[in-house]
DNA sequence: GCGACCCTGCAAGTAGCGCTTATGGTTGAA
DNA sequence: TTCAACCATAAGCGCTACTTGCAGGGTCGC
């Protein structure tokens, strides 16, 4: 097996015509590069070195060698400058999957940091749902996926790595002309009978389980992803809503009014990574980025 | 410093998808394999493998990793083959320099055997004077000087290895209608007064040193290198000529006699090279079917 | 011709690397 | 729940590879 420290010794003492020049370069001793090349030369069971009292010369071998060497040792460096530019952040690829209402507040703020930080990483975003994020994650198809939950249930994410971001409160959300609209606090029960618009799966499952343990069931028209369209429907006179924080942060309440709601109700948003990738320079740098960003 | 074997492991790593796989397939054991990765990925300075449960994935880097390692590991592999065949006899380039009566018999021969026995093997054949071919040799622009001296001087060659071939006795050479033409053996004395024809310097000094030492000095007419032509200068009568054996052999002496000369006059054949030249495969074997055609 | 400098090879000592065996912990399947 | 497979870690050990020191030999300049 030749071994490429090997090659670089040889293309030294080619280089250089002689063994002490060839260490002086390489920043050794002579006799290491003497034993080096005696190596070589067992390895590659012929003769790669003349020596005449002058001078060095190659021998055939030898010279088949540094012939090799140049394209070896090039490929070599540049795989290194690669992984380099990797871990040193001029380079690296994150892919990220966040929530809706994530991707819309967090998300660009933190990206667009990173990007003037360290200008050559790329990131690419999609949008998903937690259950189908962690999913994606621990699948090798995304490497940060922003997630949240409704108080520390724990449990679930125990072989992830859990940056904790912000905890987002539920805020009350009722149309501009409502009776409770200029109200500063509203207990969810005071809407019990009130027609509801729920947001995502989770959130409505949670809205469902505060009301009941508030000890009704709310009576819930329309169900929707989109956020937006959930303010609409308010604005509408449609119903009512819970909402997170930063869910309406981005979105102007057009005809809706917010209320605070009690009992608060709070879900923490956090940043979810494998173990692994937590220690990959641009995952790092992003993740502490969303930190950033979610301190504000 | 990435090193070659670390990037052979990544890779058997990549296609076996386990630690334990890439061992058995890298015919060491599992721990081998960890302690591996854990040192190029130190010396990468960023993960390039994510342990997840189920699987082992690579990371961005990795991935770079392993599209380099090909190309690295498939130069390192074109290397050693290379070099392979040149200890192996598969391949080989040898610089052959001789003087002319020698290129004339004893290379061929030598030639011939080595193209059969490694037909892999260049040879290149040059013409030379021993002054000029031990030169050549020492200049690194052959490999291999069939040189030959009178008696074992010594001291000129012994930072060479020196190969003998053979020993080549002086023949006399007089016309055909000369008064000694049918004689046994003839003294040198008794050639004093007949006009000499000469050949190559080497040969010239020495003819002057034996004569001498007899008692005279040749009265020499003719000197030429081309052994065909003094012996044609003989024949046409111009004079008489002492000879190595090897000169006369290939050519036919058409008109000329060869008669025995007193005292017996030898020259010595050998092969001359470098030290590190003679652990050559290429070199070896030429020399080695040298001295087999010389032993004939 | 002689001395000085440079270079290479050899030897010994030492530090560190890299392998092995053994063990524990975790995951996934039966 | 149990078993099998796999990875990580630690301890032990042999070996590799470097260093320092020294001797031999060649070249160049005086």
């Amino acid at each position: 097996m030749i071994e490429a420290r090997h090659l670089r010794v040889l293309r030294a003492v080619s280089t250089t015509g002689s063994f002490s020049a060839a260490a002086r370069e390489l920043g050794c001793t002579q006799p290491a590069v003497s034993q080096q090349m005696k190596a070589l030369e067992s390895s590659a069971g012929t003769p790669l070195l003349i020596r005449t009292g002058r001078e060095m010369r190659l021998t055939e071998a030898g010279e088949a060698l540094v012939r090799h060497a140049s394209g070896i040792l090039a490929g070599l460096t540049a795989a290194e400058e690669e992984v380099a530019a990797i871990a040193g952040l001029r380079a690296g690829r994150v892919r990220l999957v966040s929530f809706p209402s994530g991707s819309s507040t967090l998300v660009p703020g933190a990206l667009a940091a990173l990007r003037a930080a360290h200008p050559g990483t790329q990131v690419s975003l999609v949008e998903a749902e937690p259950p189908r994020s962690v999913e994606m994650l621990r699948d090798g198809d995304c490497d940060i996926a922003l997630a949240f939950r409704y108080g520390t249930t724990g449990g679930e994410w125990d072989d992830l790595v859990v940056r904790p971001l912000l905890t987002d409160r539920l805020i009350g959300l009722v149309p501009e002309g409502h009776r409770l609209a200029g109200a500063a606090a509203v207990g969810i029960g005071e809407l019990a009978d009130e027609p509801w618009i729920a947001g995502c799966p989770r959130c409505r499952r949670q809205l469902v389980e505060v009301c009941e343990a508030s000890g009704f069931t709310p009576r819930i028209d329309f169900a929707t992803d989109d956020y937006p369209a959930v303010i609409g429907l308010v604005g509408a006179g449609l119903g009512v809503a819970v909402l997170p924080a930063l869910a309406i942060e981005s979105v102007r309440p057009k005809g809706a009014r917010t209320v605070t709601v009690e009992p608060a109700v709070e879900r923490e948003i956090v940043a979810l990574t494998l173990p692994d990738l937590a220690r990959v320079p641009a995952v790092a740098a992003t993740l502490d980025q969303l930190s950033r960003v979610a301190a504000r």
